[in-house]
Formats: C-alpha cells, structure tokens, sequence
RNA sequence: GACCUCGUAGCUCAGCUGGAUAGAGCAACUGCCUUCUAAGCAGUAGGUCACAGGUUCGAAUCCUGUCGGGGUCGCCA
C-alpha cells in the first residue's frame, strides 16, 4: 500500500473514531503546497457539520488522532482548515530502500489496438503529422507499460484522387523520373507531382474560374450548368465572408472537375478500381516510392507498427454493415437509393451512410474497418490518434457502432489533438508555410551540434557517439517539445524558436541523467544495501516521495490518455534531483552509509527518468 | 444559423474530479564553477486567471450569458 493510501486509511478511522462512522464524506487527500509544512493535507470544511466544532478545533483533534491511527505521520500544524500532515524521514528512508524502479504494473490481460499516423500517400510528412505520430506512439508505449497489451496500427489512405494527381502528373510531365535518378526521398518526389499536378491545374483553369466567378461560364454538360447557376445565385445572395468564401469554392470546384486533367484523372480512378493493370503497375511503383520515404522518416522518428492497414484493401469494406443496419432498422434508405442514419434523437444530424449509387464514403469504410480491426485481433480497446477537426465523425461513428449492437463500442476511443499553429497561423500548403517533417529533423539535428560544440565536453567521444548523441538530443527536444503540451489543445510551434536546450525540455532531464550517471560510474555503484536511520535532507524526501508516484502517474496518464502528465512528471522528477545534486555531495561523503544512501537514490532516479522519456520515445545517453 | 472547443505573467505552457498566498520554463536582472558535467542551482521582477453574473464556508476550476480565437455541420477524406 503507498503511503497516501495508508494516510487516508488513517484518517478515515480516525474520523470514524471522533465522529462515527458515515459515508457522505470522502476523505480525500492532496500534496501540500510547498509554501506550508508538511508532506499532504486534509481540507476538514467538509466535517466541521459533523464535527461541530470550529475548523480549526478539528483539525486539532483529527491531528492527534491521526498521530495514533497512522505511525508514518509523526508530526502534523494546522492552518485554518487546514491539517497538514508530515510523514516521518524514516518511512522515506525505508520507501527508497525498498524501491524497485524496474516493479511494473501488473498486466491487465486487455488488448488495445492504437491506431495513429495514418497518412494519405501523395504528400511527404510534415509537422501535423509528427504531432500525430509522436502521441500515438507515446499513448501506445504509455499503456504498454501500464500493463495493457497493444498493437500499434497505422492506416494508410494509398488510394483515391489524391494519389491519381500524383500519377497523373508523373506520367504527363515526370520523364521517368525517380527516386534513384533524382536523389529525392520518394514521398517528396511523389509529393512534388502532387504539387505539379495542382500548378498545372490552376494554369489550365484559371481562366474558366475567372469567368465563372463573373457569372459567364457555359458548361457542355446540362446537370453541371444547372448546378453552376445554382452557386452562382447563391454566391450573389452571400452576405458572410464564409459563405461567400464557400460558393467561390464551390464553383471554383465545378469548373476545375470540368477540366481535361480533372477528367482524365477521374478516369484514372476508375481505371484503378477496375483494376486496369497499367494503372495498378504505376500505383504500385510510386506507392513504393512513398513506403521507402515514409519508412526513412518513421525510423528516424523512432516509431514502429504492428499491423498496418491500406485503405485499398480496407475502401470496399463496410457495405456489410449498411446491408445488416438496413435489415435490423438502423438504417434506412432513400428514393434515390442513398442510405441514412438519424441521429437526430441523440442531438446530432441525419448523417449519409452509403451513397445512392452504393459506394462507400468515408464513414461506410470505418465501419467496416472497425469491424475487421475487433476481428482481427480481438482486442477490447480501439484507439484513434485524430485530429480534432474530426470530433464529430468519430463521435458518429462510435453512436452508429453501439446503436449497431456491437459489444466493442464502448471501447472505442478518439484520442482527439489539436492542430499546430505557427506564428503565421494555420499551416497552409498552398502559402508555403507547411512545415517539413524531415526538413524539421534535420534543422533539429544541426542544432543539436552546434549547441553541443559550443559547450565543448565531449571530448574524446567517437564520432559515431556524436552522431547518436545529437539525434537523441534533437529527438528529445522536439518530443518533449510536442508532448508536454496537453494534446487535446492547439499548439503553437516556432520552428525558430521553439526548440530550446534548456530549461523545460527534453535535453534537460536527458541532462540530469547523464550526470547522474557520471557519478555512478566513478563509484563504481552497482547495488549497495542502506541504512533507513540516517538523517535525509528535505530535498531527498521530496524525490523519494516523487519516485513513489511513478506507477500512479503512469496508470493516470494511461488512462486519461496523455503523455503530457509524463512530460510534467518527468520535469518534477529532474528538477527534484538537481536540487538534491546541488546540495549534497555523493562521492565527497565520508560516511559510508549516507554515500550509499545518496548513490542509492541517484541510481533509482537515474533509473525513473530513463522509464519515463522511453514512455515519450526518448533514449538517453550516458554522456553528454 | 446550430453545435463543439479554447482564452492563466511580454512569450510558450502547467494547475481545471472546487480548497490556503495561482506555478514552471523562455526572455530581463542578481548571485553561484580550485567542490560529483553551469544543457545546472539559488534569487529579483512580472497576474483584476478574457469579461459579467450565479452556486458555495471557499471558484482559474462548476453553471449561465457576453466578447474573442479555432473547429465542425459534404453523396470530400
């Protein structure tokens, strides 16, 4: 039992004792503030109608009695209402001896499938993705550890007219290039055809668009003509920026599908879905392109998978699930054959499941995927790392599973996080502002050097431990960067200055590592056994106490989804030790005892630190 | 128009299952390396917790409203 449990058995008797047994008052305790005494205090405003006694007075008299029902407090002050509860030096001397860095949650026998990345496969990564990547790989590693058994699963959109751009664009102005004869990294070449595809595009059309909006735009097609003068109306009633800004949109949209690229890459798509093998055999190569750049990032990253899905195998999934909800009566079908869900009984909105010719949309897939991924891998918990602007598609999805009886959905998560802004504000591909995953990692890199060279203390390492020093040191700070912050909040990220080495950052508590070990090594610390009857500096309680609270960290962040509580832990711990560092010297104490304590301590906390950043998908180094 | 979110120091963020005098880091200023790595430690300065009401012994935290930022409401994904 940890020692906030033993006090708050110790108080619930006590209470029991002075004012009866009763259950309308949960006693619950919180750390003290460093600015009073003592170690936790119990707020007694709930009892004083019980106790009918000032605050004060009970306070005084739980006191007391706690002194009695518990013997880890040995001494206990009252402020106002306030009963501030010290724990005795020697139970913080006995709780280090009896640490066990290594003792793990015990497992929970539940299998949880962590879905995250998921990138669409005609872009290289860029700085939103790496939110994305760097929390699911945390949360998975965090309920790893917390004794769930996960699967890391990514999902990746391979097909579609996004990627058909990119074909398109390779075929007409690509010369056979590739990644071998032009030295680029495979997403970015695909990426680069992406963009060539839209350039041309917009040259093509720029003129039609410009009659369109003028309202003197003819189209061959009747349906199109009738749908462009229909926006063109409503463009002209608009009165709010937005809706202006979305019929312009809307007939810039119509007059672009009209468009010879936009049609033969159309076509392309249904050449793909009929499986036409020319097209397949493109698909495949510049889809290959991608994997291998995709691959180089995802390892530099320091992230992995177990079971990866492609949307290509996964897009026709789902119409099972439109025919069962359409038997059962959670579906229902249109005259123009299109199928429904309404959700207008749970405050949402009648929301379109299958499309009146019988294709899928998006949803109709993740039904489907949904499915496969429980029977799969029969797992009890599936997470999804999304971004937030997709709150009300999962919060549909997840409604429609349980309405469709299926005993998974309450396990399922939407692990929402919000986007990253820059100082310019949104990212936006068309304004250049989008931020480069490995533009980013590279930058990270160098300055990683650079700020090591300026310090100058690492001499005599090899270059190959340069290298890995400098990568773990850039991971760090941009992890740590990224992940301290609570995921579900907009961020904002400076790429020139943002990343910092001092301070709160990953650097640092890899820092208060590494001199941890500095000192373990020169005494030649392996294991040593410890006196509890010594006398500890209040500095060294206080990261007895936060070591303690590992597991209980760990499990809440587990919970609650959220690797920003390991970053906030992770800090306290570090800046906890450094003031132990700076106080009492180790290897300059001559009684042998106190020195083994003191090792003892560092080794645990050197021990804790490394559990927490693996937790966050950082490595530490012995020097730097 | 409806719904969802966020608003804390100059900047980036903690704190939000209600509790004391609201905390870190960066930036600014002051100390501390002949003492285990100064990527560190100690200190100074910086706040009407967007605003207005309400609930409560007690509100940054819960409720309502207002203002401001962002998002969603596609037979796009």
């Amino acid at each position: 039992m940890n020692i906030e449990d033993l006090i708050i058995k110790g108080l619930s008797s006590a209470i029991e004792q002075l004012y009866g047994a009763s259950t309308d008052v949960e006693v619950k305790i919180e750390k003290t503030k460093p600015i009073f005494e003592g170690d936790y205090t119990f707020v007694v405003f709930p009892l004083v109608r019980r106790s009918a006694k000032s605050p004060e007075a009970t306070a005084q008299e739980l006191g007391e009695a706690v002194l009695k029902t518990t013997p880890q407090v040995h001494q206990f002050n009252v402020i106002k209402g306030f009963l501030n509860l010290s724990v005795s030096p020697s139970f913080w001397a006995e709780a280090l001896l009896n640490f066990d860095a290594q003792s793990n949650i015990p497992r929970k026998g539940e299998k949880v499938m962590v879905e995250y990345s998921s990138p669409n496969t005609n872009k290289p990564l860029h700085l939103g993705h790496i939110r994305n990547i760097l929390l699911g790989y945390s949360i998975a590693e965090i309920m790893q550890s917390a004794g769930y058994d996960v699967i890391k699963a990514n999902l990746i959109n391979d097909r579609g007219i996004h990627i058909c751009k990119s074909m398109l664009a390779w075929q007409r102005f690509g010369n056979g290039e590739n990644p071998h004869s032009s030295g680029l990294k495979g997403d970015h070449l695909v990426g680069k055809y992406y963009v060539v595809f839209e350039n041309k595009l917009q040259e093509q059309t720029s003129d039609d668009v410009a009659l369109a909006l003028e309202g003197r735009w003819n189209c061959k097609d009747q349906n199109i003509q009738k749908r462009y003068q229909d926006a063109f109306e409503k463009l002209g009633q608009a009165k709010e920026e937005k809706q202006i800004a979305k019929f312009k949109g809307d007939i810039k949209d119509l007059v672009r599908n009209q468009s010879d690229l936009m049609q033969t890459c159309q076509e392309m798509l249904r050449q793909w879905e009929a499986k036409n093998p020319e097209i397949i055999d493109l698909w495949s190569t510049m889809n290959g392109w991608v994997y291998e750049g995709f691959n180089r990032t995802y390892e530099r990253l320091g992230v992995d998978f177990d079971a990866m899905y492609y949307e290509s195998n996964t897009y026709l999934l789902g119409k099972d699930v439109v025919q069962e909800g359409l038997s059962n009566g959670v579906f229902f079908q249109k005259a123009d054959g299109s199928v429904w869900i309404d959700l207008t009984g749970d405050g949402l909105d009648e929301k379109l499941v299958q499309r009146g010719d019988g294709t899928s949309v998006y949803i109709t897939q993740d039904m489907g995927t949904a499915d496969l991924k429980f029977q799969e891998h029969g797992i009890n918990r599936s997470v999804y790392v999304v971004g937030n602007e997709q709150d009300y598609h999962f919060k549909v999805l997840f409604l429609i599973m349980q309405k469709m009886g299926r005993s998974y959905a309450n396990g399922m998560y939407h692990a929402s996080y919000g986007m990253v802004d820059l100082p310019s504000g949104k990212m936006k591909s068309r304004e250049g502002t989008v931020v480069d995953a490995d533009d980013l990692l590279q930058e990270m890199y160098d300055t990683a050097k650079a700020k090591t060279e300026e310090l100058g203390k690492t001499e005599g390492m090899t270059s190959e431990e340069l290298d890995n020093l400098y990568n773990r040191l850039s991971l760090a700070a941009l992890k740590f960067f990224i992940l301290k912050v609570d995921p579900r909040k907009r961020m904002l990220f400076n790429p020139q200055e943002s990343i910092d080495f001092q301070g709160d950052t990953g650097p640092f508590v890899m820092y208060t590592y590494a001199r941890i070990k500095s000192i373990l090594r020169t005494a030649n610390f392996d294991g040593c056994t410890i006196k509890i009857d010594l006398v500890l500096h209040a500095t060294e309680m206080e990261c007895i106490k936060l070591l303690n609270e590992f597991n209980g960290v760990l499990s809440a962040a587990a919970e609650e989804y959220n690797p920003a509580a390991i970053c906030q832990y992770v800090l306290d711990l570090a800046k906890s030790y450094n003031k132990v560092y700076n106080e009492v010297s180790i290897l300059k104490e001559s009684n042998e005892d106190l020195r083994n304590m003191r090792l003892q301590l560092a080794w645990q906390t050197a021990q804790i630190l490394q559990r927490s950043l693996r937790l966050i998908g950082v490595e530490t180094v012995e020097r730097m």
